[in-house]
DNA sequence: ACAAGCGATTGAACCGTTTCAATGGTTTGT
DNA sequence: ACAAACCATTGAAACGGTTCAATCGCTTGT
């Protein structure tokens, strides 16, 4: 069972390749009756031309880029890509997204697809840094395939635009404690993910910047998909007596910060007035809960904006540029969530 | 500026083609000088393999399916994409996202980037459906590229999978007509949108089966986007007599719903108390607001999975297939924030 | 000193289309 | 009836890589 081909075709309808080719096109310079027989007969052998094989000789036809992120479902993704769309939209090109699931296998199998299909470039929020296998970008290099990182990686230079987590957080537990907060908890995201190590890096580091002393127990994996979630934030409450209750929670995301603040509601307990909460990412959902939330705004769609510049400058350069790194500022958002104590 | 191509960099680097395609492909034939040598001649003409000639010969390497959907930060969609992305994964395709915004241009423009790219298919949510200029899809058909549509397109025939929105608020109406609402409105989407029309027209529906009558101040366009909705909800309460407030309003979508509650509490009126309020699809974010929406949910992963079953049908049986049309079942799902008047 | 063996390199064939100058066949004008 | 003009069709070259059998130049063993 062989691929069928526009030579396959021709010889079944008894006319040559080129006519084929000119009705596939829809050339008007083909007999309407030879058109007809030519469609019949690619229908009848069920003929899918290859798409590549078209785009070989003239081959500036569509400019496209690619994006690859760890979830498509999580709205601080979504945003990204929404600001890489915008810009690369403005200098004509389509935007490809693809979700790695935070999974390393799946990264490479789509870096190598990318580069594959004739898309120009790519932009990477690569996954779980700590595995940190990375000849598939090493690769990429090789073959001068321009790409963008959203994340630092180690042991590789590479275009990257990145905020910085560790800073965020730090300034939010900073201001918490500022507040006269002194029993913070901080809920952490999955464990394997790099930004979860990040903000607990960044959740000891104010510690050590203050006079209160961290311990181990501040720190409680909770994930931040719903479903595993729910139950362990409640879980977490029952298993505690009231009078040891966090006063404050630095929660990893804000998807978590949201189902933190309905599980507490579940619970009775008020927010902010017995606990603050705060997130982190500022998404969509953060701002309409009825609550809203006070985060820790990271620039999404200027992100992907910078992304896309960066991307874009290196695509149609024809000499290889050096590698820049941008980092953006986040930004401390305060709005009905946290509260201050010492007031 | 033309293109660099393996020939240039074979005669800059007194080569044969053979042996640069070698080192690109890192075969470990080449002596490590001659290795060293290429990659220097590489770097410095910034040559960049293309991707679709190298897969011109041996094509079957990355098995990869497209998936066009209208906005990539809506819920809604991402759920598809990634009921999409499970099942394709589990067949071993890879799966690519873009957005149309919408708008039928781009969305041409992407059947066009996909089918020329070697994605052995595509799932597409039509763009407005009202402006139907559907060449492109007929293009799609002529060269038997498969694809599978996410809602009907009229005037061709294709695989479709898709839920009958129409009888889904048609039954949530009724619902709220049986429960004693008497006031009831319709805050629409955007005007242009087909989702918007279908969802009208299955409110006018269930009035019609329904001893009240229906007239138009009942549908309110409002939109789905918080920057474009939140004023214009608080407006329409603030120029009207609190007698006159509707008791129930059913919405266009679930992210439509949820702002509405949230400037439905700025405003002091309460949910479900003075108003219920029922949404519609059934996104992550409706069960973690406080006051669990009541909505009908729309199985979003399951769509994707049909969608993709079909497509990775087609795409690997070798004869044309007759078009299928799957029509799945919405389910109401009562939660919080509607109330029964007539208990 | 020569044959065998080996690693590195070459180059022609191939992948499946598009293109376009050349050709063949039909119609038109006179 | 014949040249000119016109349409539809052909077929070979081109696109930019990969592949692999053949070859080349060195070592090695005897």
């Amino acid at each position: 069972m062989k691929k069928i081909t526009i030579e396959d075709v021709a010889k079944r309808a008894r006319v040559s390749k080129g006519t084929v080719s000119a009705v596939i096109n829809a050339r008007n310079t083909v007999r309407p009756a030879t058109r007809d027989h030519i469609l019949e007969v690619m229908k009848e052998s069920n003929y899918r031309p290859k798409g590549i094989a078209r785009n070989l000789k003239y081959t500036n036809q569509e400019k496209s880029i690619g994006l690859i992120i760890k979830d498509l479902t999580y709205p601080f993704y979504s945003s990204i890509a929404s600001g890489v769309s915008e810009y690369a939209e403005s200098r004509g090109y389509s935007v490809i997204v693809s979700s790695s699931n935070d999974n390393h296998e799946c990264e490479k199998k789509l870096t190598r697809l990318y580069s594959s299909k004739d898309i120009k470039g790519v932009i990477i929020a690569p996954a779980v840094e700590g595995t940190a296998e990375i000849e598939h970008l090493f690769k990429l290099k090789m073959i001068n395939y321009p790409f963008v990182l959203l994340e630092d990686v180690k042991g590789i230079q590479a275009n990257v635009v990145a905020i910085d987590n560790l800073k965020a957080i730090k300034r939010a537990v900073a201001y918490l404690i500022n507040s006269g907060h002194t029993k913070i908890v901080h809920f952490a995201g999955p464990p394997q993910s790099s930004h979860t190590l990040e903000r607990i890096d960044g959740f000891r580091y104010a510690f050590s910047e203050s006079p209160l002393i961290f311990n181990s127990n501040m720190i409680v994996y909770i994930g931040s998909h719903y479903e595993e979630s729910f139950e362990k934030i409640k879980k977490y409450f029952k298993t505690m007596n009231r009078e040891d209750y966090p006063t404050a929670i630095v929660c990893f995301n804000d998807q978590q910060a949201l189902t933190v603040m309905t599980a507490l509601k579940e619970l009775n307990i008020r927010v902010p007035e017995d606990i603050s909460i705060i997130g982190n990412d500022d998404i969509y959902y953060a701002k309409i809960y009825p609550i809203p939330l006070t985060t820790i705004r990271a620039p999404q769609q200027e992100i992907g904006k910078q992304a896309a510049e960066i991307l874009i400058r290196n695509i149609e350069s024809n000499t290889l540029l050096p590698t820049e790194r941008v980092v953006l500022e986040t930004e401390f958002i305060i709005r009905e969530s946290s509260r201050v104590l010492n007031a």
